[in-house]
DNA sequence: GACGGGCAGATTGCGCACAAATTTCAGGCA
DNA sequence: TGCCTGAAATTTGTGCGCAATCTGCCCGTC
């Protein structure tokens, strides 16, 4: 009631927020720019959790209205996982879930190891107690998680590797190996149907008392050797549906298209 | 259109879009999605040239002015950058150049040795000729530019980086490269006031001659100690602000904006 | 003269709408 | 039967505006 200049339906949308919020790890706060992380947080754990195949398309409105946000933030949102390369956007086409080609996969493998070499030279013999601990807990969860089942434990592995990086205090390469990993596990996805993560677990063991032990040398070549066993399975085992246009690519080749 | 049995009505307005994107300078018709990226190459290169200085406040509306295109799209070439490590964006209170802290600058400067030295392991003894002489060719310019002072310097400094990294093939590792130089760069505007590209240029020169010779320990140490002698020149130096608009006109004159 | 409230200007957050481009689908013509 | 044509339906590109937030300034009070 009160004057004509209180017309004050706005504010619609609070509601909406804390649906958000809750779903990823932001609490119910209201926060400015926080919305569009969220979105690309759940929809990155979704890819790499294969909720999302890889090729499936991602439909601005579609997102928008599952996540209760608008078209912008969606594509903030997916803008962001186009860079890291989870997704690929073509102009006026839309953005779907990327599918890594066999050479970006070697790609990826190969930047991975380097970074996580790094990773390695940066952790020996400067493990606090704390850190160690945290690592045999993660390993306890993927031990249980083993049993769940691929989406999980694809994960766990991946975050297992961006614990340690974390616990270098170099924030870039904290971002770039969670960067890596993600498209790792994204490539995994597609082309390692049988994903067995019980050598995995084994090897994250292994690498842990490499550290611990202080031993550099041993540390770098365990984790040489675990990322090039985790390529390998992947490539001996493609999906042919998923990688139909590698395997057409010779035959395109030789019709010149 | 009436010989011509071109079977493809619909891939006329597709190959067009992508030659546009394509093609670095050509100011004339903006493709889809093209003009974000165009206001992002221009920023980065403004910033990675110290014509906006560290700390420098980035306002979209101002922006967006000057390039001519509307906030959204400066917003997205703003938000990538953030991404990159090379601005600021604080929520509600804007987007600022990066004002790297010295430990920022080591751990970049660690993560680009890694990435680096991949780079060096992957190059060795694999250089063809066209890229040897366009690596010549490039330390050619970076001699050439030694004269004409600062920001073309250093900026021509980073490309040859990027240059190296792209001739390993491998997209994500340059990738990695050109985000990782930017930002030394960056560093080096905000911390080495006296910038002396005379030696890096002659360990450029040796980088090269170690690749051709397929010395793969000397190259991975030469870079290494190219880089650490990059890195250890650490000076603080503040210095003041100047007039966004006059300061990006030619690189929005370059971009066609 | 210093401190705190708050008012005004400047900026961002973000939804929305219109235009352009693409894909889909129905009908027409060899 | 099948390809070509074109219009409708989708879906993205991008400018725009309103509300919220932040900052700086002015002023009343202790």
């Amino acid at each position: 009631m009160a004057d004509k200049k209180n017309p004050r339906p706005r504010k619609t949308l609070s509601a909406k927020i804390s649906k958000i919020g809750a779903m990823a790890d932001a609490p119910a706060k209201p926060g400015a720019g926080a919305r569009a992380q969220a979105v690309y947080r759940a929809l990155r754990r979704a890819i790499v959790e294969q909720a999302l195949r890889a090729g499936a398309k991602l439909p601005e409105d579609t997102l928008g209205e599952r996540f209760g946000v608008s078209r912008t933030l969606v594509h903030e949102a997916l803008t962001r996982l186009a860079i890291e390369g989870l997704v690929v956007m073509r102009p006026n086409r839309g953005a779907t879930v990327a599918q890594p080609t066999l050479e970006e996969a070697h790609q990826a493998f190969e930047v991975r190891r380097g970074l996580e070499r790094l990773v390695m030279e940066r952790l020996t013999g400067n493990l606090t107690a704390d850190g160690l601990r945290a690592l045999n807990e993660h390993i306890g969860r993927e031990d249980a998680a083993r049993d769940l089942g691929g989406p999980e434990s694809i994960r766990l592995a991946g975050e297992f590797h961006v614990l340690l990086a974390q616990m270098t205090g170099n924030a870039l390469l904290q971002r770039y190996i969670e960067e890596v990993a993600s498209r790792c596990s994204l490539i995994l996805a597609v082309y390692d149907r049988t994903h067995s993560p019980e050598c995995a677990v084994s090897e994250h063991r292994q690498i842990v008392a490499a550290l611990q032990a202080g031993d550099a040398a041993t540390a770098i070549d365990l984790m040489d050797v675990h990322l090039k066993a985790v390529a390998h399975r992947a490539v001996l085992v493609p999906s042919p549906l998923a990688d139909i246009h590698q395997l057409l690519a010779p035959y395109a080749d030789s019709e010149g298209l």
